[in-house]
DNA sequence: CATGAATGAGGATTCATTCAT
DNA sequence: AATGAATGAATCCTCATTCAT
């Protein structure tokens, strides 16, 4: 979970609007689609929105420059694609959970791990969100499917708040906006910085070593926190 | 503090090579590279480095296009100054701080609310960041005089761990680069993601209510992360 | 009449080469062609020879982009066919007047009121002659059938001017092509150039209140150049 | 004069307007822009504002691509700098004449030989008008400068009439803007349509003889016209 | 130090057309 | 008779950079 997780995106989002076209078929004409936009979504999160070029894109693709522009309309166009896949690819941490079963302080913990392991395996998915925050979130924005997603999200770690405090386990004063944020941070800086800050302080985010251990360094602060 | 807060940047690094000219003039030959400086800094921050454009950065200043190359050779040579700018701005927190004198809870204390402070006034440091990890900080990890600040950071903030594990506030498992970890992601989460996460959970993270209440959150979460 | 009226068109003639194909149904078939032609004719006329696109045209027709090339070749073809059909569209305006039967006085202020009143009707047939001279009247040439048909129209205003000049109402020196092209120049000119010269003379051609005024303008004209 | 004659014209008008551009300097750099200016008048006089390849411009021209962008920043702003052009070469056919000196009989007789001769001999304009008509006059409606020019052309005209009218040779009933369109409509059409007229009349507009007939003739109905 | 002119190399996008079914 | 998918070859346009002065 970064900007927060993924809701049930039970419907399948599809991504670049295709025009002109009258009936739907599956199969060989999908994958190309797809092809596209897997190679896209690691152009763009390597290069950014403008330093990625449609041709470098095509060339790693069986299919040519045409068929962007036939499928996505303009480089824009699959950006916002690639963006709204991405998203869309985060099945909610909280509904593969079953997030009400479980006691609120375990509840919490899975989320926290869960949200730190999606973010560590999707470092492509976390560079979106960066470029998508340097071009000041224009395209987020539109995004409608994937706004509703979140507001959900925001009332299942409600509901486990409200058990958590009820049980006298939580603190009352923290709202769950306040919670999906430290640990958003937590998990998301960590590979969204992994760069300048392992540059800076000389160490490998990378490690897993480093890894594990912040894994639960971020469990035990985000408890620590809520804790009463 | 972000990647890492900056420490005593005692010289002020020249950033464009400048080749001895006839005339040296200070003065006016100051202030155009550093109007240039300024310029590119908005427009890195807000473009990235592919999407800034080196006119649009010479049609904002009072001298030419010609002079950029003059002053900094290529656009990546415009960039690396900005880069080495902005992060050579950044005064130690913790040698504003004289953290020694303070009780350690207190250091602790200001040290987070400082860096709070820095990350929400700077957005253009903190954007800039973000384009350098898109790029995969391959110009951060060559701005060595940055890199040894840095570390004397962690010394500091070992020191004050220190103080607090021995007067038995803090907890003896914490190390200087996670509790530094913490406190930036915090912090530069906030800033650099205000565009997405604002967004998705349909909130102003700008807005002055949230952010004292975030800024106050937020070393509450450090303190109970390093509490005993 | 503009480049000079259309004679009978007896024969309709088929532009697209229509291969002999399994089932030749009547009915969908020619309405497809014909919608096609229709829209292709609005295009043509409004964008010219290399503005008009092949999908734009398709798309605003039921059948496809496809269809065009079934039934036209190419663009090129196409463009043919609608020049073709415009061409052969105009049913002889002496042919329609019984020419022979009108006083010559008569029968010219007929002509022209009927040339007038085709070129004000049919403003996309103007544009596409304008289209075809702009490209140098490639194509034009190479309507054999339109071609006679003007022939004849010659004969019939020479057979006119011969009344004319027989009761001693017309000069002598005027020749039949110079008189249409009088008439073809006068009426043809305010449809063709009505956006030039409405612009820069600042008076809108196309009000009604004007045309009539033209219209006899011009009838007046031509027969003040052909008086005796 | 076509769509009308060109008047006065003193002040050089500035065609693409040159952007970015701090101080103006004569000589190589006009020149440059200058022969762009020439090629793109031939090539969207024959092929039109959409088949008008900038390739083909910039080949035929001593500078590059990138000079016409340089200059006219668009394929666009090219065409528009072209129709300007041609519209302010244009001398005053009426201030070239002096035309208050002459009886009105005779200043109608040598505004129509101007209008005529110019147009004979400047077909490139010709195509262009047409060029601008096909597409709807988009362009020339905002040459605000000739527009102006054109109005001046309706009064010095007027004033013929007046003195026509005055000496009772001419009718009282015929306004300035009727006799432009007059002489326009003939002297234009010969040149405009002489692809069309020539292929369905099988004749050569162009042939001197031809042409010494129709000069000769349209002074003629010109004259008939206005005659009382 | 300063600047307007110039540009090669590339970048996004479009278009008429064909293929497989 | 019909059509959705696919595409090579342009086509317009941009950008960082250099030159001449």
């Amino acid at each position: 979970m970064t900007t927060g997780s993924a809701a049930a995106a039970k419907g399948r989002s599809r991504a670049g609007k295709r025009v002109g076209r009258k009936s739907e078929r599956r199969g060989e004409t999908e994958s190309s689609r797809e092809e596209i936009l897997a190679v896209a979504t690691e152009e763009f999160a390597q290069r950014g929105l403008s330093g990625a070029r449609v041709d470098a894109i095509a060339e790693r693709t069986r299919t040519s420059k045409r068929m962007i522009y036939y499928y996505f309309e303009s480089k824009e166009g699959l950006y916002k694609a690639v963006l709204e896949h991405v998203y869309s690819q985060i099945r909610s941490i909280e509904s593969h959970l079953d997030v009400d079963s479980l006691a609120p302080i375990e509840a919490v913990r899975r989320i926290v791990e869960l949200t730190f392991d999606y973010d560590e395996s999707h470092p492509h998915f976390i560079s979106l969100v960066n470029v998508e925050n340097v071009n000041h979130g224009q395209f987020v924005s539109k995004l409608v499917a994937i706004r509703k997603r979140y507001s959900n999200i925001l009332q299942l770690m409600q509901s486990v708040l409200d058990r958590g405090v009820a049980s006298g386990q939580f603190r009352a004063d923290v709202s769950a906006i306040d919670v999906r944020l430290v640990i958003a941070a937590l998990c998301f800086f960590r590979v969204s910085n992994r760069y300048t800050f392992g540059a800076l302080f000389d160490c490998d985010l990378a490690d897993p070593q480093m890894r594990r251990h912040h894994r639960q360094m971020i469990v035990d602060a985000v408890l620590r926190f809520l804790r009463a």
